[in-house]
DNA sequence: CAAGTGTACTACTCTGCATAGTACACTTAG
DNA sequence: CTAAGTGTACTATGCAGAGTAGTACACTTG
């Protein structure tokens, strides 16, 4: 379920945190579930152990997942809340863009209708993320 | 004044292009006008001149600007068609983003006034440029 | 006990960014 | 013409982040 493209400017060990998260938010890793243990993420996805800690470590930081030596590492109960709370932060970046765009003289409707057909959509089935072409668990 | 910051995560190459850019549209630099030279850019921001050149070469290749050896770089005539071009690409960073947002829970609303307050701001917030590239992970 | 788990190291490579210094061809002002 | 200033083109070095590789340890579970 996981994909990774190793080819992408965005660090490897970012993708797997936004692919955990993401999964996280769909149900698809149930909060207090155990999640795939690191050796084992290693092996299905190609990547280095470290890589897949380098994530983990920073999931644990966040509060999103609860590591427990010798038995996994399970989704912590509140990891909805701390993913949402951080996905705030980046409203800050819609922001700067918006800014940029306004300077350059784009309109603002278009900003409005491109956020709009974000949440249009009834059903996403097709995981039309910009990224293409990569691992997959 | 291009505002340079060495301590962010955005390369400095990158935070001139995006000065020089800015400085054109708010007519600062005018079309067809004369650019700091390469060594003049380099003593006033404090940096090495093949920074400065590398971000030269760059908004050249891009048409923005127009160098002419022995006389200086000149502001092309095309150049804020040229930058409004590139900056709709943003649009797709905003939808990303969107996505990500809608999927956290954030309520469509509260995007669409974030980027409807960017447009209504009657006075221009005095020279704040910062981006914060927040390469927080 | 044995296997699997998370954790913690050290070491190495690779890449991008920035700096430093030099050299050359060109245009312009004197 | 000369000198200064311009863009351009190199080579070399230092640095930091990302990723890989290998090892070791403490813990939990069957």
């Amino acid at each position: 379920m996981l994909m990774i493209d190793k080819l992408s400017s965005k660090p490897v060990y970012e993708q797997i945190i936004e692919g955990i998260e993401k999964n996280i938010l769909l149900g698809i890793y149930p909060l207090g579930g155990l999640l795939p243990s690191l050796r084992e993420l290693s092996v299905t996805l190609s990547i280095n152990p470290n890589t897949i800690q380098k994530s983990y470590t920073e999931l644990t930081r966040r509060g999103v997942i609860k590591p427990s030596p010798g038995s996994g590492c399970y989704v912590s109960l509140e990891a909805k809340e701390i993913i949402r709370k951080k996905a705030m932060e980046k409203l800050e970046n819609i922001r700067a863009l918006s800014e940029e765009l306004r300077l350059a003289g784009v309109a603002k409707e278009e900003i409005l209708a491109t956020v709009s057909a974000v949440y249009t959509q009834i059903s996403e089935d097709s995981d039309k993320n910009s990224h293409q072409g990569g691992t997959q668990a």
